[in-house]
DNA sequence: CCATCTGTATTATGTGCTTAATACAATAAT
DNA sequence: ATTATTGTATTAAGCACATAATACAGATGG
């Protein structure tokens, strides 16, 4: 597992984006068990603070559900997490059209960009 | 002018990508003088130190020469300014598409995606 | 000449993030 | 029953970022 964490942001914001990533894409399913706070610090080489700290923001989005003394658990909900995955998809766009944008390029040109990349190549 | 400067990262970070923006849309032109540091950490709402800091930053890329006592100035090359547009837009590609890959999307479909978009709304 | 504007530097203070080192309570496992 | 594992809480330290308040040197403009 690459966590790929920088230093240009907080490491618990970027935890909470990853451990929601692995959960909308499936990484992790639904009502499965998550590796306990201590182990998952580990594998990312953060301390069990900064882990702790992205659950607990994690947790509000009710994706996963804590059981105090046996663990974490991904939510069951087959449909939030999708509604999640549609949401998190929406922001990205704007996010990513935003910048675009600012960098001088208009809509169209942007879908044409995108086109050539897939068409082109195969990375 | 909107500086849209969020907590989540460093503020002179954030200005100093936002002044790139700026000279490669070309709403700072090749050769223009920029406001001075106080003028625009007052436009910025920042502290004149973090302005100063975005751009000791921003000064790297080359994108701006600094005349000690007149001023800064974008500069006449606009090979470089093209060159580092290009090289802009491609990293927020490749952050785009991998961000849009965690989620679980393809490439077909992330382009179906913006292309439903751009011929859906007006936005 | 003099006031103003330029970039730049310095010192101090506060805040949030991260790490480290523990500790505790409740449950699960043996 | 005892041990291990779970989430959780606490305290201390170090660091980068941001602000504030100044100060200085070298042009520029009147």
């Amino acid at each position: 597992m690459a966590w790929n964490l920088d230093s240009d942001r907080p490491i618990y914001t970027q935890i909470v984006e990853k451990l929601q990533m692995q959960i909308v894409s499936g990484f992790y399913k639904p009502g499965e068990k998550l590796p306990s706070v201590r182990e998952l610090a580990c594998a990312a080489c953060v301390n069990p603070n900064t882990m702790q700290k992205a659950f607990t923001e994690l947790e509000r989005s009710e994706l996963i559900l804590t059981q105090r003394t046996s663990g974490r658990f991904v939510t069951e909900d087959i449909d939030m997490i999708k509604q999640v995955q549609t949401t998190l998809a929406e922001e990205q766009i704007k996010i990513f059209m935003d910048k675009m944008r600012g960098l001088g390029f208009n809509r169209e040109e942007i879908v044409t960009l995108l086109e050539l990349l897939i068409k082109g190549d195969s990375k």
